[in-house]
DNA sequence: TGACTCATGTCAGTATTCTGACATAGATTC
DNA sequence: GAATCTATGTCAGAATACTGACATGAGTCA
């Protein structure tokens, strides 16, 4: 079907190969995530509320890799299923730090346990050194896309 | 900011981080395709149809992590502004052999250029040897999350 | 040959995310 | 204190990608 003998440095490139790994992740998350009516986003969001309760809508944009203005549509529609409550006005300037209802925490519950399946399979056939070099070298590629090249 | 002492797992999620990393790359490719018009995918297109010429759309499609209707409206965008050709007629089958022109040829060049510079900058900090750990470890998740977790 | 399955190309509508823009609150600088 | 800068929340429109659906061509099987 493909793979005709041409010397195809795609299959050589790291880039392409982390956008591969990621798009499986992507696929795999939505597959678990589907039948909880749940999309990766929306799961992102309720899990670093779970972990850091009174994030506000930039700091969760920033966390969940979308822009703000995602976000805020996004806590809308939670806001009005009452997975998540924001207080009317904010405490201090204009950030709004947002909770989980118990609603919220119960949904994110069953989620968490699909999600936490899709990372252990992803796990399955590393070694504990492959998984600490995994993130070792991850963090690195990010690093040295986010400073740019001048950071020697 | 954050940080605030929680111990969040979020940041020991192996998933998380190849999020993180992917949209890191995506961030750097799009900053220097955009001085050229050019978006990721489309890129994307151009440089497997310069690599495998004669792709079809549905191979194009996989290739680049789409669906094969959204390739085919990029596509359809392309021939209309004269980077690529498709036979008006399937030579066997449906299937429409696409192929870049000379315009979409040197296009595809300054992008290129662009990329490999992002490529380039992410390997920067690593040693050969985590290069390739980077690629075989990148592989075992790709294929642990596509086949299942009844592989073994 | 005929029924069936599968992959493909394509149209249409929907969903999701982004860019642009604005007003406002806090921090910084003079 | 006033000006400036930065960050935030939010609205609106545009871009992008997806799901659903259909017809068609090729391979498989009886």
């Amino acid at each position: 079907m493909s793979q005709n003998g041409v010397g195809v440095d795609l299959e050589t490139s790291l880039g392409y190969l982390l956008k591969e790994a990621s798009s499986a992740l992507r696929a795999a998350m939505e597959e678990v995530l589907r039948p909880l009516g749940m999309s990766v986003t929306h799961y992102s969001c309720l899990e670093l509320l779970a972990q850091r309760p009174g994030l506000s809508n930039s700091e969760l944009a920033r966390g969940a890799f979308v822009t703000r203005q995602t976000m805020n549509v996004l806590l809308q529609a939670l806001e009005r299923d009452g997975y998540v409550t924001r207080p009317a006005e904010a405490p201090v300037g204009k950030v709004l730090p947002t909770r989980l209802t118990p609603r919220g925490r119960r949904s994110l519950e069953k989620a968490t346990v699909a999600v936490r399946s899709v990372e252990v399979r992803m796990l399955a056939g590393m070694t504990e050194t492959e998984q600490s070099d995994a993130f070792r070298i991850l963090r690195s590629m990010i690093h040295s896309l986010r400073d740019g090249n001048d950071g020697a």
